[in-house]
RNA sequence: GGGCCCGUGGCUCAGCCAGGACAGAGCGCCGGCCUUCUAAGCCGGAAAUCGCGGGUUCAAAUCCCGCCGGGUCCGCCA
């Protein structure tokens, strides 16, 4: 809807309506600062400026006032706009929806199968899952994939450990990375045990069926634990894409060979490609023929250009160079490049995690530890055991996936318990409550909804102007990839539905009156379910 | 050493890409509001050299240059 009232802004504003200068402003419903380029270009005075164009122009569609002050030209809208707003809303069962198109692919997560998930992986978790279903919303066909490191050496040290020490009887996510953290530990005491790595590294790439039986049993113990971690997070993949696949299909070979074709390899006993614009020289294959992580990377991105219009891959701020190169590397080869969301690291207030050296906290414990706070606040009051179980478990994790939903991918984390457990602090469940008043007006009235824009006095009116918002942030958060942004927006409107709770009594009022604050209740309601859905937030209707 | 990212009240963050109207929230602190729809709420207050120093501009948290602090990367690892 607010992406209409822009539209007719751009309209009503005409040789001015540039949209990279309209802005939101809390002073109007739109406001541009046009004049202040123009009175500079021309060297004139910016109030005079404005003063000419507001007299120029006349408002068009939505917009039904303009005025000038001090150089910004504030526009409004009209009450058609209110109301149209509030209509969408409650008519629309996908309101936010923006009716794009296209196949899009979503990687994230990508975890290494050599350990449960930890805090530092679910924030890759919760941007992916919630881009995922921003892009759904806005119309997108998209398709979710994790992207399984078989590969990988410390996959080999993984089953090294599982032959040397078993497994644990517990979680089996948990249990591969004793083995895993042992046998790290045991290669340090006995280095010579590194051929013995290297050897399975070997035979796992040449498709020894004997040595894949052993990597496939200790992976998928470890995926098992994995997914049901996301489950709990409310995360799902459709695809889990075993990196070894690209190699049995023939798409590495086929990489090679373009690459190949298109005389870029240096092929020395390794093959290696000079790079314009970076100092390392990046090697595609080993001098014992085998492939590297980078050669299956591009064959991977090779498979996804061929079958998505719009690939984005979520991934940790260290890859950053890496993906500079595999981007370089994939506009050479003409090859449809993927649009890379780089978060920065989580850490703990003693250091970076290392999954390897056992130093993380799992996602598994602070679900548990976040659970029982939560539990605590609610026992005292009037809910069946079920209830303060099912209250718990919603309002722990959307407090952990906002908690990591709201800082920008591009600031670093340092992870402190006693926050995250702290729920004063808890910004998610201050969105769930809102939308329990909301639930809770809407159960105690029967009367029909009923807007009418003449009634509703200036927070009721900023009120409307912010839900129909909504679709303008799917849209930003579609074309910026910026889940942050959306966060934001939830939170904004929770408060000022709080106001507007506090000060216009709903169930009090009579008739129109009533039937026009039910409406706005409504619309509230439904916003703030839809948006809590879209950032993979539990609704819950009491609490 | 070089590249990239971050540095905003005591704490955690938004705003920076596309420069503009008093730098916004939350926690914590101080003071108010439950005989009225759920107080996990609301209102008011104190608290900020927007890391530092230059520059561009009528206008800089935002753009440019230099520096400082923190993180990260620079494997025939993934």
């Amino acid at each position: 809807m607010f992406l209409n009232l822009i539209k007719d802004a751009i309209k009503s504003l005409g040789e001015y309506g540039d949209e990279k200068f309209i802005k939101e402003s809390e002073y109007a419903d739109l406001a541009t600062t046009i004049a202040f380029k123009i009175a500079k270009e021309k060297n004139l005075n910016s109030k005079e400026v404005a003063n000419e164009i507001v007299d120029k122009i006349t408002p068009i569609g939505y917009i039904g006032k303009i005025e000038s002050v001090g150089g910004y030209i504030n526009l409004f809208a009209n009450y058609e706009f209110l109301e149209d707003t509030i209509d969408v809303i409650l008519s629309d069962n996908n309101y936010g929806a923006l009716g794009l198109s296209g196949n899009v692919l979503i990687e994230h997560t990508s975890a290494n199968p050599d350990g449960p998930l930890h805090i530092g992986h679910i924030r890759n978790s919760i941007i992916g899952d919630t881009l995922t279903r921003i892009f759904i919303k806005a119309g997108f066909n998209v398709r979710t994939h994790y992207y399984i490191n078989d590969m990988g050496r410390q996959m080999a040290i993984t089953v090294l450990g599982v032959e040397k020490f078993g497994l644990p009887d517990k979680k089996p996510d948990h249990a591969i990375a004793d083995a895993y953290i042992s046998a790290n530990k045991l290669l340090e005491s006995e280095p010579e045990l590194e051929k013995k790595v290297e050897e399975l590294m070997l035979k796992y790439e040449k498709l020894d069926e004997e040595t894949a039986k052993k990597f496939r049993s200790a992976i998928d113990k470890a995926m098992d634990g994995i997914k049901e971690t996301m489950k709990k997070l409310n995360v799902e993949h459709d695809e889990f894409v075993w990196e070894s696949d690209f190699i049995r299909s023939g798409y590495v070979e086929k990489i090679l060979k373009l690459l190949d074709s298109k005389n870029l390899i240096k092929k020395e006993k390794a093959w290696i490609i000079e790079l314009e614009g970076f100092d390392k020289e990046v090697v595609i294959r080993r001098e014992n023929g085998t492939s590297l992580y980078v050669t299956r990377d591009l064959a991977y991105h090779l498979w996804k250009s061929e079958n998505f219009d719009r690939m984005i891959n979520v991934w940790g701020a260290d890859h950053k160079l890496y993906g500079a190169q595999l981007l370089k590397l994939l506009e050479i080869l003409g090859i449809k490049r993927p649009e890379i969301v780089f978060f920065e690291f989580v850490s703990l207030p003693e250091g970076r995690m290392s999954t390897r050296r056992g130093k993380f906290i799992s996602a598994d414990e602070l679900i548990d530890k976040v659970k029982e706070e939560a539990k605590k606040i609610i026992t005292n009051r009037e809910f069946s055991a079920e209830e303060i179980e099912r209250i718990a478990e919603a309002v722990a994790i959307g407090a952990i996936r906002f908690d990591f939903l709201k800082v920008a991918p591009e600031k670093p984390m340092i992870f402190d318990m006693s926050k995250a457990l702290d729920f004063e602090r808890q910004t998610a469940s201050y969105i769930q409550y809102t939308y329990s008043r909301a639930c809770s007006i809407l159960r105690k009235s029967d009367e029909e909804p009923e807007f009418s824009s003449e009634l509703c006095e200036k927070p009721e009116r900023e009120l409307v102007i912010l839900l129909s918002k909504m679709p303008f942030y799917v849209y930003r958060v579609v074309n910026e990839v910026r889940p942050n942004l959306f966060a934001e927006y939830m939170l904004s409107l929770a408060s000022k539905f709080n106001e507007f709770y506090r000060d216009y009594p709903v169930l009090k009022a009579e008739d129109e009156l009533r039937r026009n604050r039910i409406a706005i209740v409504s619309a509230v309601s439904k916003v703030l379910k839809i948006g809590l859905e879209l950032m993979g937030i539990p609704v819950i209707e009491k609490m």
